[in-house]
RNA sequence: GGGCUGGUAGCUCAGCUGGUCAGAGCACACGCUUGAUAAGCGUGGGGUCGCAGGUUCAAAUCCUGCCCGGCCCA
């Protein structure tokens, strides 16, 4: 007989699908981009959603100015996730992408290419110039468009924004226009950060801090006059590391709650400038320090006193004498601290931010003493064409031939340095367009309200913006460059004020509507002034506004007046330094113009670090572009990684964490192929209504309710941490683990029209259209190709889906529970089967028949049948007798966590059946079929078998 | 230096209104299966919850300081 054995495996429905179990991704999601692209899926999704409440997430430009980084993708990765979530939870999520097009460091490119030609970018006419940076930026938009549609990430594509549209351009002069009218733009002149090498002033998002070596100074300031008659013939000593600031200084700061120490100098070592007898004021703390830098060797506190006791003191320059011949009052400055130098700060109100507030609160002059180019101006004593890098020794030198300098060392510290040329920055005093934070136009007061009408996801993300908006200075907005949209107005000759006038702003706009701004370069003045206004008259004002201007006016050209989209946006969603960035101009340029937020919600994402957490640099060549990871893994993996981590805080990212990506996907992927093998065709008419499903089924139906209420609830609030993390759980440990292997035996054995097989089926039709679509945002790729290995059709697309709706009905917490306690029941006998197994007495898990004892409430949960049927055992004894009781609570398994479950191993008895495996008493009694059990007989002989059996 | 923020198994994350909270998945080891097979199932090892103090009967969970990292600013 067993020569004869007849091989039943054509009699079994093993899973059959065309759907690989390699996804090879890097070689097919471009035949899916090719396809997406052939079926114009986006204008298919445009015309299936319209009608629908509108999602719209407004895209934050990136710079177009080389290839994109991970930083990049991350974000585009999350607002597209985001988007078709929305789209497929019902909403009509139009996507337009853009462009942040102008700005210095495309200019820098194209001078750098002129330098490289050996040519004078100054001689090159200014329009053919910005020719060349539009071309520029121009490429690179077309190459970072490549980029994210290779990422995967659905929009309006061939119809992005950018912020060198002339259409942009002319909205972006009309907004500076609106400004300018309702009194909130001004001139001014202040110390901005000024590169002497690009000579221009520069945004805060253009600097750098690097380590920088300066020359440091103490420098005695005689005092002539102070409350105090013992103070008058003390000298102020102060610390700077800025010496070339010397002659634009015009006070001295003190903290009023600081000690400061009058010493009298007694005895001073070999070379020291200080004099014996001489009197100095330093902070009390700093004192000892100072005496060790400026050779002090003996000295007697004359006394101690507060800082507010010096209110009225006046000095003189050290200078004096060589041209600075007015008084220095000290001034009282919260900015004093100890921590370093002498407790006193000088105060050059041209050449720093405090330094500046000050003067401007106790009505100093600024003083004009540097040009754009670094060089001392003219009129400045002694100086005079010095350029403030090379002025630390001549400065010195005058010091002390004054007597003042009493030492000077050198330091390196963190200083702003300009983040094209890598050149140290300095604060110079320079007239600048600002934007009026404060006063009856102020635009604080409107953003502080908005922040608090806006939600933000993290929540924290809100104090961070409102402290930085709280205490933010004037916004300054002009750049002296040329590749930008033009401060497009005059400023009369006379009367210095600009000239405000609507007509002439809704002019200019139209001609920028139509030749871009450059004609504010081709045009004569004229053209723009009209015939109410002679060109003589005005100056015509050739700053450009800077980038952050520009594109926080995208909601005034992109979604205002935009039948396709709308103002305000949902959302905006950048990285967590758009703080000061994006967030920040936006906020400020609306609640200037229309008096509020243009987005209702702000989410922000943490930066890509390296597997160690520390930031991704090139010089320490730990960076991961995006396009390796594409052409090594696909996208679908790099977009898992982004759903995956906690994109709240910073995101690591390295070789071992994509593979670990890799093997999650491998999971996710093999999970879909069985789906398709076991849904091999399907037909409508297997369905089985719910309530004639088995428990089994129904617990499956709930978990998929569960889901349905994460993966909503997540489209709602963005929070997406944790879903991805749930549903491949559900994969691996709810329907690989547990259900399909469970399933397997009803799905490969039972007759086609089974109640058990047909209820199954029905379940994994649900599982797979749930799990295809929620996967759909973010695996793209692998969700198209699951899905249209199941619906194919030239017309076909998971992605003009929808998330399936979940009947209430599905939940059922009592049978949830019921459930839970099952499997945990469940974990001892696999327990037992694994301690028959490692001792030889078992292979595979149905050659067992385990007796199981239960605390009586769990008797209730399955009768024998069912509990090896979920146990994958050929039988399972319940109802044990009080012998067997005893006997498996002294020797049967158990695990402690478990209490009161025990598991007495033993063999099934019977033979094995040659179809289905399990070990059964009645194999053999068939004569037909001696080699199969009731269940396959039957299902054998009832003429409703496999297909394939032919 | 300041503001915001984080540091839980090799990795990604739960737990953090203080008391079965030391967990999950992946990786790893071992075993099983060979009808999801370059797959699947089971079992197991692994963490002084960044460090040090403090509050408390009790702290990963609250407070303070320190160390390390990130963004922004100086």
């Amino acid at each position: 007989m067993s020569d004869s054995k007849r091989d039943y495996r054509d009699t079994v429905f093993l899973p059959a699908t065309a759907f690989p179990m390699r996804g090879e991704l890097p070689r097919r999601e471009p035949a899916l981009l090719e396809r997406w692209a052939r079926m114009d899926l986006w204008a298919r999704l445009r015309a299936a959603s319209k009608g629908r409440e509108k999602f719209v997430l407004h895209d934050g430009p990136p710079y177009a100015n080389g290839n994109i980084h991970m930083g990049t993708a991350l974000n585009k990765v999350l607002k597209d996730v985001i988007n078709r979530a929305k789209q497929m939870a019902g909403y009509d999520a139009n996507y337009v992408p853009g462009w942040d097009c102008h700005g210095l460091p495309i200019e820098w490119k194209i001078e750098e290419q002129y330098r490289a030609a050996g040519r004078d970018k100054d001689a090159v006419d200014p329009v053919a110039f910005r020719a060349e940076c539009r071309a520029y930026a121009e490429h690179w938009l077309g190459v970072q468009r490549e980029e994210f549609i290779r990422l995967g990430v659905a929009g309006d594509w061939w119809h992005p924004y950018s912020t060198m549209d002339f259409r942009s351009e002319a909205i972006i002069a009309g907004e500076i226009g609106k400004f300018l009218l309702n009194g909130s733009l001004y001139r001014g002149a202040k110390p901005v950060l000024w590169s002497p090498v690009e000579k221009t002033a520069l945004a805060d998002a253009e600097v750098e801090y690097h380590d920088h070596k300066s020359t440091t100074v103490w420098v005695k300031f005689p005092i002539v006059s102070a409350p105090a008659p013992d103070l008058v013939q003390a000298s102020i000593v102060i610390w700077t590391t800025t010496p070339w600031t010397i002659p634009g200084n015009r006070a001295v700061a003190y903290g009023e709650d600081i000690d400061y120490a009058l010493v009298v100098v007694e005895g001073v070592a070999e070379g020291a400038s200080a004099c014996i007898g001489e009197h100095l004021l330093v902070a009390l703390p700093l004192w000892p320090e100072v005496e060790k830098t400026i050779g002090v060797t003996q000295h007697v506190v004359r006394r101690v006193l507060k800082g507010r006791e010096l209110a009225g003191t006046v000095c003189v320059h050290p200078l004096k004498g060589k041209g600075y011949d007015f008084d220095v009052p000290a001034l009282p400055g919260d900015f004093v601290t100890t921590e370093a130098g002498t407790g006193f700060v000088h105060i050059a109100p041209g050449h720093g931010e405090d330094d500046w507030q000050l003067g401007q609160a106790h009505g100093l002059p600024t003083p004009d003493t540097v040009g754009g180019d670094g060089l001392f101006l003219p009129h400045v004593p002694l100086f005079a064409g010095v350029h403030v890098y090379k002025a630390a020794d001549p400065v010195c030198a005058a010091l002390a031939e004054s007597g003042a300098l009493l030492a000077r060392g050198t330091l390196v510290h963190a200083y702003p340095h300009s983040w094209r040329s890598k050149a140290p920055l300095i604060f110079r005093n320079t007239p600048q367009w600002f934007i009026a934070m404060d006063g009856p136009k102020g635009v604080r007061t409107p953003a502080l309200a908005a922040i608090e009408a806006t939600r933000f996801v993290p929540a924290q993300g809100q104090n961070r913006l409102r402290a930085m908006i709280a205490s933010r200075p004037d916004w300054c907005i002009s750049r002296q460059r040329a590749w930008g949209v033009p401060i497009a107005i005059f400023v009369d000759r006379r009367t210095g004020e600009p000239l405000r006038d609507p007509e002439v702003m809704a002019r200019t706009v139209a001609i920028f509507e139509t030749e871009g701004s450059d004609a504010w370069w081709t045009r004569p003045a004229q053209d723009f002034l009209g015939n109410d206004y002679n060109a003589e008259d005005y100056e015509q004002i050739r700053d450009i506004v800077e980038v952050w201007f520009e594109s926080g006016s995208t909601h005034a050209f992109v979604l205002e007046g935009n039948d396709a989209l709308k103002w305000p946006a949902d959302l905006y969603l950048e990285g967590s330094d758009q703080h000061r960035g994006w967030f920040q101009s936006s906020l400020l340029e609306a609640c200037g113009t229309r008096g509020r937020a243009p987005y209702d919600a702000i989410l922000t994402h943490g930066f890509v670090v390296d597997e160690q957490g520390r930031k991704m640099s090139k010089s320490l060549g730990n960076t991961v572009a995006p396009q390796e990871v594409i052409a090594e893994y696909g996208a679908d993996i790099l977009r898992l990684w982004v759903m995956a981590s906690d994109y709240t805080e910073d995101l690591r990212i390295g070789k071992e964490i994509l593979k670990q990506q890799a093997e999650l996907y491998r999971r996710i992927r093999n999970t879909l192929r069985w789906l398709l093998g076991a849904l091999d065709a399907f037909d409508e008419a297997e369905r089985v209504p719910v309530a004639e499903m088995p428990e089994l089924e129904r617990w499956v139906l709930h978990r998929l309710a569960e889901l349905d209420g994460r993966v909503r609830e997540a489209t709602e609030t963005f929070e997406w941490t944790g879903v991805f993390a749930e549903l491949h759980g559900f994969c691996a440990t709810d329907l690989s683990a547990f259900y399909f292997d469970i399933r397997k035996d009803a799905l490969y054995c039972d007759r086609a029209d089974s109640p058990r097989r047909r209820a199954c089926r029905t379940v994994l039709d649900h599982v797979f259209r749930c799990l295809v679509t929620w996967l759909a945002p973010v695996l793209v790729f692998t969700a198209e190709e699951a899905w249209l290995a199941r619906f194919p059709g030239e017309d076909e697309s998971v992605h003009l889906q929808t998330f399936p709706a979940i009947p209430p009905a599905w939940r059922d917490e009592a049978l949830a529970a019921r459930w839970a306690r099952i499997r945990e029941i469940r974990r001892v006998v696999t327990g037992a089967l694994e301690r028959e197994r490692a001792e030889g007495r078992i292979g595979a898990s149905l050659q067992a028949a385990p007796l199981l004892v239960m605390p009586e409430a769990d008797r209730s949960l399955l009768d024998a049948e069912g509990w090896a049927e979920i146990c994958i055992t050929s039988a399972m004894a319940l109802d044990p007798s009080a012998h067997q009781r005893l006997e498996a609570q002294k020797n049967g398994f158990s695990i402690d966590a478990i209490p009161g479950v025990f598991v007495l191993p033993g063999k099934a008895a019977g033979l094995k059946c040659e179809r289905c495996w399990k070990v059964l008493p009645e194999v053999g009694s068939h004569a037909d079929h001696p080699g199969l059990c009731d269940r396959c007989h039957d299902a054998v002989t009832s003429g409703v078998l496999a297909r394939r059996a032919a």
